[in-house]
DNA sequence: AACAAAACTGACTGAGCACTCAGTTAACAA
DNA sequence: TTGTTAACTGAGTGCTCAGTCAGTTTTGTT
């Protein structure tokens, strides 16, 4: 693997764990075993280096997402929602560090001033709800989800699925035991009461 | 007010907005006008006062909590239940700094090294969920509620509401237009649909 | 082999940081 | 008034940090 990517992928994890601030330059020059002028060499800045970290983020996870999308097909909306949850905590497992540096404030704060920051932001953030949604609007198609905007939906039933990820994350609880009542309640949000014969 | 609260309330409106390794002492010194000395004369080091803020907001967090439940009394446990998320916003947006410091990563990595700030995030939590909880106690009494885990179903319904302050915080979606869909989400989840009349 | 370009090095720099301390001022009691 | 303690000051200290740069090594081309 080339030194660029090393440097890359040692930063993940070293940011992840440590924070913007806190973790040094010197400190991943030691990690990945390169000269701290290395870093800089393929890197123009610390700043410039965590927007390359988010960015390939961001081109890795709409590949995967794109991908389950492709790969997989269900009976109804309903099962595919059930079946995104899980595969929503699967990537989270996989991609350990990368979620952790997003649930950090660092790259909020860095939106607010650099546009391009919020632009892979807003990338990441889009696909991470659309899969939701997309489950969302199949079951409203087939009949195994109620009607209400979609979107909007999506959005509460993957706040719901996130913070219990951070829940773990902080270590103060072990959400872990809460994943068959959360997908419970995911269904229970979702769930079509109307009976689909008598309506006007 | 004392220099010394002075201090602690900027301490925590700094550390808040800027995260604790961005915050310098130096500015904490020029917004509170007196000089670094004082800060260290009142509190050993930054730690110490990154911890007597987590305390106060402990210390705060529960009186409020506390008065909430002596003041308020409802029909339903469900009743109780929706007025709850509502008074939980209406204290983020009361305690904005403190929640925007209880959301960044940096006390939960004390926490792992530091048994006084771990515990006293463990009170601020047991104190936010336990009210979620009471009032689905209350409603599984009264039947309002369905029968479950009520502590992982307070779980739940608090890391949804909060993962929508996040989303506010992170000020990458107007979360502020989720409330109603939010509360009946919350409905849906600890709805009794089992038909009080016929059961073994 | 000769050359050029790209990759890499690590000592160095200046800025910013938490924290110290010798000294000053304010508050209060005898 | 005098003495004592508590509150406060800010220049100074040693350290860490991101970023630089003149020079070296590696790689690829003719």
């Amino acid at each position: 693997m080339s030194k660029k990517r090393e440097i890359l992928q040692a930063a993940t994890k070293l940011l992840a764990m440590k924070g913007y601030k806190e973790a040094s330059m010197a400190e991943l020059a030691k990690i990945t075993g390169v000269a701290q002028g290395t870093i800089f060499y393929h890197y123009n800045n610390k700043e410039a280096l965590f927007l390359s970290i988010l960015e390939a983020f961001k081109k890795d996870i709409i590949s995967e997402f794109t991908r389950y999308r492709h790969e997989h097909h269900f009976q109804s909306g309903l099962d595919m929602l059930q079946d995104v949850i899980g595969f929503y905590l699967h990537m989270v497992g996989m991609m350990e560090d990368r979620f952790m540096l997003l649930h950090r404030h660092h790259a909020y704060e860095l939106a607010r001033v650099n546009p391009t920051c919020r632009a892979y932001l807003e990338a990441i953030y889009n696909c991470l709800i659309d899969i939701f949604e997309q489950a969302i609007l199949a079951g409203q198609k087939d009949g195994t989800i109620r009607t209400a905007p979609a979107r909007h939906i999506a959005m509460i039933v993957f706040s719901m699925v996130d913070g219990l990820v951070r829940f773990n994350t902080y270590n103060l609880y072990d959400a872990g035991v809460l994943y068959e009542e959360l997908v419970l309640c995911c269904r229970a949000i979702v769930q079509n009461n109307a009976t689909p014969s008598t309506r006007s």
